[in-house]
DNA sequence: CATGAATGAGGTTTCATTCAT
DNA sequence: TATGAATGAAACCTCATTCAT
């Protein structure tokens, strides 16, 4: 199954490459997973082709399998790299608000996680769509980097609790509620579009979910 | 566009046939979208091939292009199968709880509702994940069909209105929230199974939703 | 290969039928080709089905093959028909012009040879393309029909030799020459109708084949 | 309508490719226009498969269509370059006769031309049975083609008119005229040979048309 | 005599991946 | 390192013909 010559980079030892050079390999893995992000998205993962990403990425086929070992391993990179872009956000945003009071703090934290969201409602929709079509080893890297931001608001609401502003039975449930929430308004925005603007949306939500905590 | 000699049958005039018993056809049609849906699940829409799916159909290829126009007719059939029985469901349920005070209707409908969400749980992931794979006019056809289950809590909210036991401002974003957590309930199944149980997550939000509109 | 029940009927003894009553035969027969011409001229033999050839003969599939052994025979029972309705055509028309002197019932007869052409201009065409896609056997049937026509013109040019009108070496050839440029005028109708009408193509040629013979 | 990293290459932009080297194309284009003409002519368009037409033209059915867009393109490569193989010829060869006197240079070109139909006959034939399976477009350009050899004609009439030598009205359809009795002779065959040979036919036939024009 | 549902071989076309240059 | 021509398995779909009713 694999040819001779190929390697697993150790910053990302799931994916086959032929470079040696672990710089270089990082540099253009992150240029395929954000070049042809739009292209996925937009024609979907099976009607694309290896040739149009390829260029979209502004490489040759070739080029392209010396980086990666296969189409499927361009769907995760495009996943992941949106996932991490995600969790690097919520976890930068959630560690600048440790001086805000627990209440308000998870308020700004939703407010800036669904505003997030809804600039990148295409990807999380698309990354809802197409986990399937990646092996489970790599499934399971995704939801690893989707549970980053799960721990992100569980660290906010642990505080609430040790402050005592929050009462809570189960940190995590409530945690992966509120990032469902937000996955919610991507998936179903053909619909809560026609309703209620993001702004409602999530007041709506803070207030719901506040109710039951507070 | 329509191929030499081919019909549309009036109960469903999306779908292109070869037959002239339309009694036929809807029986054809039903066999097909019930019986290709476990292997369509399994395997999903893209990695199944026709060959798969007229025999797990228990007919030949031709036969099968005889009820349906394309393989994307066949994913529409399950997809909406799966809705109907839904809608069905619920509508048959709702009907039931009349004579129920609002507030119990409203319980008794949503753990029904999740409940058998929870039995059909790979048919709404399967839903969600495939229906971008279906001309938009067919998908418009699915979500008309979701909307039913919609009109159905919409329906108890109103009574629950009338009665002065609901204070609501929006009846069809409340309505369509009860139904996005149970969509939930099967898109993260993966996650939640881990920290909580069917029984458990539908008394949360029972009570999280009555909270809201009570 | 030959199924129970088939039988050749004596008129036309190379179609297989499950019929036996002969009458019935040719009448279907010729409702065949007199209903399927259109369709086919239209769009052609290859992307005609069966369906649709049935539909437009007002028939049912099973139907045709009561009277008809293939497809194939179909494609040769509408040629065959253009081509005797042509010979008979002419075949009438010049023992019409029995009373006039040899020249003068030349130019008659060329005049109502090529009108009669024009006006199935599609149908010489189709003949032309079509040919080869019956087996030989049906091919010789067609061209002896077609031969009917060029005896038509022997016939008269054969009288003029009589009377000293004409002085032609070979009957056959000049006769086919006629019988040619009909055909000409109908195989490339596209360019010598942008150059000249039916009339001054008609007189021209006239004029032309007398110089040789007269 | 464009297939997802398909080109057009400039010397022939009607017809699609995924190469970008444009030598190769040209080359593979043109072996496929020679060595799969003997296949189609023999078995005919339909009756030929992919697979057949690849294998006779030493590719693999991927190759083949690197090079062509469809299998109608295949048969436009075959028809056209034979169109064209005769189009130099007549080119060339009337342009070697600017020195000898009209009459003679007409005589000898005609006598060139019918010779060069009668080696290509299957050719000839074939492409007025099989124009018809390819899209307009690409009929015009085949008949574009066979205009090239009308022109040289004219040319020769026109030299003739100047010098006195021929008195012609309309000098495309008198060339016309003479084009089309060549392929007659090509799709006349199968009856003009038992009757007489080609010198025969062509000494007649210069002999008619000298007669309508000197 | 008439019907049309059923068959299934075989058609064209696509595209992920390799590897010689 | 970089290229893109070449591969060929396998996909979807059509439709002439049969035969039970």
């Amino acid at each position: 199954m694999v040819r001779a010559g190929a390697h697993f980079s150790p910053k990302n030892p799931i994916l086959r490459t032929y470079s040696k050079d672990h710089q270089l390999i990082d540099l253009r893995r992150e240029q395929i997973a954000m070049r042809s992000a739009r292209l996925l998205v937009k024609k979907g993962y099976d009607r694309s082709t290896i040739r149009e990403i390829a260029s979209a990425c502004g490489m040759t086929m070739g080029m392209l399998y010396h980086y990666v070992g296969s189409k499927e391993d361009v769907l995760y990179l495009v996943m992941n790299h949106a996932m991490s872009q995600l969790a690097e956000f919520c976890e930068k945003t959630f560690a600048g608000l440790a001086n805000h009071p627990p209440i308000q703090a998870l308020q700004m934290a939703i407010k800036e996680y669904f505003g997030k969201i809804d600039k990148q409602q295409d990807l999380v929709l698309f990354t809802y769509q197409e986990t399937k079509n990646v092996r489970s080893e790599l499934q399971r890297s995704i939801l690893e980097t989707n549970m980053r931001v799960v721990a992100g608001f569980e660290g906010l609401l642990a505080r609430g609790c040790a402050t005592g502003d929050f009462k809570i039975r189960n940190l995590t449930i409530v945690a992966h509620e509120v990032v469902a929430l937000g996955q919610l308004w991507a998936l179903n925005r053909w619909f809560l579009r026609k309703h209620c603007t993001l702004d409602e949306y999530t007041t709506e939500h803070i207030q719901s979910i506040l109710r039951g905590i507070a």
